[in-house]
DNA sequence: GACCTCGCTGTAATCGATTACAACACGTTC
DNA sequence: GAACGTGTTGTAATCGATTACAGCGAGGTC
């Protein structure tokens, strides 16, 4: 193993034929077909690679490109992830993934790498923001888009879900359905999508005239399935809501999973309603309904908003909002399945 | 954005020094103080970033390291991954993870970008194997780390899980709880986990003195939810086994989705087994018995053992097996939640 | 035959860093 | 004061590719 990469002059040397030669047959330029076949024969012998590195400090170009999320082990990014690639592969880009654990100071370890680094451009997918992301942001001159809201006055390309709009959805579905004391297990509040659902919720019981009561909102550290499970167990030490929204699809999960334990049945005693609408969501028992925020369409529109900025990197900044939809199924009382 | 960049020597040039000042400052080397504060305060005033593809070209060395699995959405890689993570983020490398999709071609397009590219190593856990896949291991001169089984005379560093051993370990408890119909939805067999499983449930069986019976095996198209499902409907409308080993917990999983859409209570009518014994099956209801084949543990070992080669390049071949850990929980009738 | 094109090919510059080596200043030592 | 060590600094080579530019030969036109 690494003996010593042969490189384009040695190609060159054996081939009998220039370095320019060499580079412009490789790179399918003009070229006779005398030189074409002894520098291709050439380059087999010796088993030559090119170094991309090289390329790429030449061509100013990886043709990578980077995703960081907050935490692979979230279906939801999953799926955001695979929408990504399936737009970026096709434009030749490799996807290189990198979790941040959700933690701000890693983030930004993440961009400052990236800063320079090794990818043409970046699909972030913070949970958290904060004044210093938000600067690491400013100062990254390469092409980001964020998925997520970010501070209106951060001038980059972004496309948001409707957390509030998928809130509603859900705590008016469960409304609807003669549920009167929805409770909240919410994941972390000083995270974005957090404290959108927690205002979100708030706002909604209010409309719908429920009283506002702490017993019947609980905040996960995590948006996991062991801080659901924690949540949860604390949730119903206290109370026994007639519904709960689990702040996403993981910890909606965790809380039928102690709902079951205690012998409470989803939906006749409680009504369970997820966020995200993982493929998760279709396999639990009973199946989970769930707000569909829009994960793959997010993330195909944030590959796509990225791929145009490459191309056109003074176009103006794009934002999109994704539109929720309610899915529902077994856990709330209806659906088929 | 993207103005142009400042470098070396534009700090130089700002600072009144040279650029071999510019670069031992930035890297901690030796200078007086004068040259300290001017360089420092140039790269600020600046904002200077290093290159680190010019940086890369240099050093010959990336401070990165791939990972690269067959499909970032099951859970067990997801735990493999993090493992390695955190082994490799204190010895100061990033790791980017790149998800191959199963299908050996991009395994392979993978392994002939990462040749020559922006890793400084690899960790490959690659779920089929063939021989283009071998031919590009062979060729490919950057340290790598197989998870999973390759042929011996491959000389790569390897951790395996004992998958044999696995299911024989699910099997003879599933016997031990008097289960007589025990039925096997595996994964492709054309993959190296699938095959193995399928000749060790073949073997285990008939030690067991199991007729073997065709109705009682399927295989799933591949190893996730989805497939899982529908191998699981062709076989519950074949026949009512009184337990069902799936091939890893995603398909267990669905097997228990859909033993419980028929009505199948599970454990009394059907106990289920799953296999990797991934955080999904803690929270199941009920929740999963699952065979623990070491995936944290496989993934810890193999940064190690990355690291480790990346020191010292020629060392020896190594290769371990993790042994497996039967997990009993609620779904074989065993385990207390 | 002079002059142009056109198509290949080679030389050398370049991308942006790191670093070997030489030069230099300054103190010590004898 | 010569010789020498020590600590800083600058010049230029280098990593391995791509590519601007110039040169060259063959073929076509008048």
């Amino acid at each position: 193993m690494n003996v010593k990469r042969p490189t384009v002059s040695r190609v060159a040397e054996h081939a009998g034929v220039s370095v320019a030669s060499v580079s412009r047959v490789l790179n399918g330029l003009a070229a006779s077909d005398d030189v074409r076949l002894r520098v291709t024969e050439a380059a087999a012998a010796l088993g030559y690679r090119p170094n991309a590195v090289a390329r790429s400090l030449k061509v100013r170009s990886t043709q990578q490109l980077a995703f960081a999320v907050a935490d692979v082990g979230n279906p939801v990014y999953v799926e955001m992830m695979r929408a990504v690639e399936a737009e970026t592969k096709v434009r030749g880009y490799r996807l290189l993934v990198s979790s941040t654990g959700g933690r701000v100071d890693d983030t930004q370890a993440l961009l400052d790498g990236l800063a320079t680094g090794y990818a043409d451009g970046l699909v972030l997918s913070p949970v958290r923001v904060d004044g210093d992301l938000v600067e690491a942001l400013r100062r990254l001159d390469l092409p980001v888009v964020v998925i997520g809201t970010v501070p209106s006055e951060l001038r980059v390309d972004n496309v948001r879900a409707n957390s509030s709009g998928g809130v509603r959805l859900a705590v008016e579905h469960l409304h609807a359905g003669g549920r009167r004391r929805i409770a909240f297990v919410n994941g972390p509040v000083d995270t974005v999508p957090g404290s959108a659902r927690q205002r979100a919720f708030e706002r909604t019981a209010r409309a719908l005239g429920q009283p506002a009561d702490d017993a019947l909102r609980r905040v996960a550290d995590d948006f996991t399935l062991a801080a659901g499970r924690t949540a949860a167990e604390a949730l119903l030490d206290d109370v026994v809501p007639d519904a709960v929204l689990g702040g996403n699809d993981l910890i909606a999960i965790a809380l039928m999973q102690v709902l079951a334990e205690r012998g409470l049945r989803v939906p006749e005693d409680v009504a369970v309603v997820g966020m995200d609408d993982t493929e998760l969501a279709g396999v639990t028992t009973p199946s989970l309904t769930s707000v569909d925020l829009g994960s793959r369409a997010r993330g195909r529109l944030a590959a796509r908003l990225l791929l145009e900025r490459l191309e056109e990197p003074d176009r103006e900044v794009q934002r999109v909002t994704v539109q929720p939809r309610l899915r529902v199924r077994r856990s709330s009382g209806g659906g088929t399945r």
